[in-house]
DNA sequence: AGCACGCCGACT
DNA sequence: GTCGGCGTGCTC
């Protein structure tokens, strides 16, 4: 009898690996333990065993697995199945989920090491100078490929390394090395010999030359007077303010044990909640027609203002799950898990709450998935972006995506280039799990959803505490020209509205999109503006450390002097980047405090903390940045907020330019006037009459919606219609350009010319490959499936044409 | 994804 | 000649 299990590699491979178990290892393993086989020449990977059988493989002989990595499987059989969903859906192979899937302190992958064969001696002239040079760096330690490689300064050891293994001086050997290690801490207490009175007394009598002991061992007593306990040994020597020199003298004598407790990385935090607080009457109402809405279906919207208090209707919902002891997930995009956000859940829930995003170390993520999968209480909400949705639920009981419909749920690259939000709604289904939209500007989709009654739909239209909508008025940027009442980049209005607001001691914030208005350098003679040489975009200037930056790439020059063109002196900063806007701001309000908020002025968690501090505590007064601080902040200061240039927003050139500037300026709004007073916005625009600034400043999202879906439709995008991108990569230009035509053409014999394309993007060369991209649009009720083989079988096709063998393929479903 | 192999140009 | 570049194909 032959035992086999079938294992996935994290690898993008385009299915499981087999191999040989033992009948004992058969019976013992199951889908989803963690397993070291081995693969290729000379790799070990980690692997999650995927199924087992007796079927023999026949074109092939398998290798055995190395070890069996855990005592208990580490992925649900839940999870597989969102993985089978996920590489199916978006078209990408189960390992590169798998990738995504698994805290990379779970994957461990070998290292060769290699080591002296003592067992022969060596003639010295038979080795070459290289040869001799590792042989000799060998009697100290065993050695890595890479230790090696720096040894002999030479980029290709391998031929080295095969000669000395032929002559048997040395041998390889590979180790798995496990990444995470649980956190262990010392503690210490007095040994049992001298835990009685009188013993104790004695022991002091002995030491009483020895101070520093002495206070170590009353220290022990008064942290902890049970001396059968144990005590943390950082706690003693900070409290009795001893060295661990005295403490280890203690321990050597044999006063003293210690002992080491592994413990949790993640501090506890108690929860501070107070049960008098209570839902407002709005409040309650969302929340019992949310019930209600469930009892029907799996899927709610709740669309609420920015300001009516979601939040809180969310965690009486979660009360309600963790009462029933099921899990909670609570899904944020990236950048609106603050702290304050955190802070929030944590008052209410305690250590209940776990929070899971990119920030955390992979120890840290670690212990999270330990937690969750062993169902531990202190894991049963979590909160987390998107890459959340991968947690080994046990027992979920409801799923909130906070702020839906943000872009930013989307994975871009690599992949899988899931979306958080759709996949959130498979894994609802999979665990038997509500799952709760929010937002207070749902995307078209979703909104969609509700009219043809997929998802429930509750709402929460009043501000919390009765306070107004922000009033919202557009500045016409072509008048101020005309007018020449322009100051930089200020209108005359908005230079106003800003004085009054600080004179009344209240706060403004400045918003600044990003796109289309990243800073370069022009030349004022011949009008060159720098490129970058690997991609076909321009450089980006940043002041702080005067350099010329590719965000692309990352090719950067020193800020030049002159122009690479004409050679002229006459470089200029262009371009309206919040920089500038800060310069100007300081001109005008030189009497005022201004800080910079943007992902290049906030490196690091810790500055983008201290500006919002000094913001909240009004130690600043005028706040400038991009939409990242838009996001779960809450500021009960601003009494304006000013838009500097609405249009590159609305022209961006992408089927949801109009939604995103609705959403983007819509929440930018929301973040004057949340406390008391009606807040004032500015939104200074070129084109004022543009339609979605009037919904905006109505506020009329139902007539934004009813405008997207007339266009959606008309234009044939989502959704009525569903996306698939390819993107083709290549060194060549010819030679992708030709290949795209193919794929066109070869798609489009099966799917009836609904293939457009081949396009150059809009950044049509990136790190030296030239990009070319088609577009299949089907619709909704085609069957997805049936595309989707089709695309599967062109893209085999494509990839068996030796002249196309080396253009590299992407595919995206459902791109943003 | 690695990583070795094979083929090519640039040098001591 | 040899070193290192890059394209290609395979991994149970």
């Amino acid at each position: 009898m032959h035992f086999f299990i079938d294992v996935l590699l994290p690898l993008p491979l385009p299915k499981p690996f087999t191999y040989w178990v033992t009948e004992e290892e058969y019976n013992f393993l199951t889908p989803g333990f963690r397993v070291g086989v081995p693969f290729g020449k000379s790799k070990m990977y980690t692997g999650i065993v995927y199924a087992k059988h007796q079927v023999a493989p026949q074109t092939y002989e398998p290798k055995t697995i190395e070890v069996i990595l855990d005592d208990h499987p580490i992925v649900t059989n839940e999870q597989i199945r969102l993985w089978e969903w996920m590489s199916a859906y978006y078209l990408c192979s189960m390992g590169s989920v798998l990738r995504a899937a698994l805290p990379s302190a779970l994957l461990l992958t070998s290292e060769t090491l290699i080591r002296k064969n003592n067992e022969v001696e060596v003639k010295e002239d038979h080795l070459s100078d290289d040869e001799y040079l590792i042989y000799e760096a060998l009697d100290k330690k065993t050695l890595t490929v890479d230790e090696i490689r720096k040894i002999v300064e030479r980029k290709h050891i391998f031929p080295l390394i095969q000669s000395l293994l032929e002559k048997d001086l040395i041998q390889s050997y590979q180790e798995l090395k496990e990444k995470f290690k649980p956190k262990r801490v010392r503690y210490v207490q007095i040994v049992e010999a001298y835990r009685a009175e009188q013993k104790l007394e004695q022991l002091f009598e002995v030491l009483n030359k020895a101070p520093k002991q002495s206070a170590l061992l009353l220290g022990i007593y008064s942290i902890e007077p049970r001396l059968e306990q144990w005590t943390k040994a950082s706690l003693l020597l900070k409290q009795t303010g001893s060295t661990s020199a005295a403490l280890k003298t203690l321990l050597d004598k044999g006063y003293v044990s210690e002992s080491f407790f592994e413990e949790d990385r993640i501090p506890y935090v108690p929860s501070t909640f107070k049960s008098e607080i209570k839902l407002s009457l709005k409040q309650k109402e969302a929340f019992d027609s949310l019930e209600k809405q469930f009892k029907n279906q799996d899927v709610v919207l709740l669309e609420g203002v920015t300001s009516s208090g979601k939040t809180e209707v969310y965690f009486d919902l979660m009360e309600q799950v963790l009462a029933k002891n099921k899990q909670v997930l609570y899904l944020l995009p990236e950048i609106s898990l603050t702290s304050q956000m955190i802070h929030r859940l944590q008052d209410r829930f305690g250590s209940k709450v776990v929070v899971y995003h990119s920030k955390f170390s992979i120890h840290e993520r670690v212990e999270v998935w330990n937690n969750i999968i062993k169902k531990q209480e202190k894991a049963q909400i979590v909160l987390g972006a998107r890459s959340s949705v991968f947690l080994p639920f046990r027992d979920l009981g409801l799923i909130i995506v906070d702020e839906e419909h943000e872009s930013s749920f989307k994975q871009f690259d690599p992949a899988p280039r899931y979306h958080a939000r759709d996949t959130a709604i498979v894994l609802g289904k999979i665990q038997g799990a509500k799952v709760m939209l929010g937002s207070a500007t749902p995307s078209i989709e979703t909104r969609f959803n509700v009219e043809r009654k997929k998802y429930g739909y509750a709402q929460l239209k009043a501000r919390f505490g009765g306070i107004l909508m922000p009033r919202i008025e557009c500045i016409d940027l072509k008048e101020a020209h005309r007018k020449k009442e322009m100051t930089g980049f200020f209108s005359k209005e908005l230079i106003t509205a800003i004085k009054s607001v600080l004179e009344n001691n209240k706060q403004v914030i400045l918003f600044q999109n990003r796109r289309g208005y990243a800073p370069v350098m022009e030349c004022f003679t011949c009008g060159h503006i720098p490129q970058c040489t690997n991609c076909d975009v321009t450089l980006t200037y940043h002041q702080y450390n005067q350099q010329l930056r590719c965000h692309y790439c990352g090719y950067h020059i020193a800020k030049p002097i002159s122009c690479s063109a004409c050679g002229s002196n006459s470089l200029n900063v262009k371009g309206m980047g919040t920089q500038q806007i800060e310069e100007q701001v300081n001109e005008l309000f030189p009497e005022y405090q201004v800080a910079r908020m943007d992902w290049d002025s906030t490196r690091g968690k810790r500055s983008f903390d201290n500006i919002i501090d000094s913001f909240t505590q009004g130690k600043v007064q005028i706040l400038v940045g991009t939409q990242m601080l838009t996001k779960g902040l809450d500021f009960k200061k601003v009494a304006l907020v000013g838009v500097l240039n609405a249009d590159p927003l609305l022209n961006f050139p992408e089927f949801r330019a109009h939604e995103r500037s609705f959403q983007m300026l819509s929440q930018v709004a929301g973040r004057s006037g949340r406390f008391k007073e009606q807040g004032q916005v500015l939104i200074q625009s070129y084109t004022p009459e543009h339609p979605v600034l009037l919904q905006v400043i109505n506020n009329d999202y139902e007539k934004l919606f009813s405008t997207q879906l007339r266009e959606r439709k008309e234009y044939q995008y989502p959704p009525f219609f569903r996306l698939i991108r390819i993107t083709l990569k290549s060194k060549d230009y010819h030679q992708v350009d030709q290949a795209s035509q193919w794929l066109v053409n070869a798609l489009n014999l099966s799917l009836q010319g609904s293939v457009l394309g081949p396009v150059d993007p809009t950044i049509a060369r990136v790190r030296n490959l030239y990009h070319k991209q088609l577009l299949i649009k089907f619709l909704d009720n085609a069957s997805r499936n049936k595309i989707k083989e089709i695309v599967v079988s062109s893209l085999k096709s494509f990839e068996a044409i030796g002249a196309y063998r080396s253009i590299r393929v992407s595919i995206d479903v459902d791109p943003q």
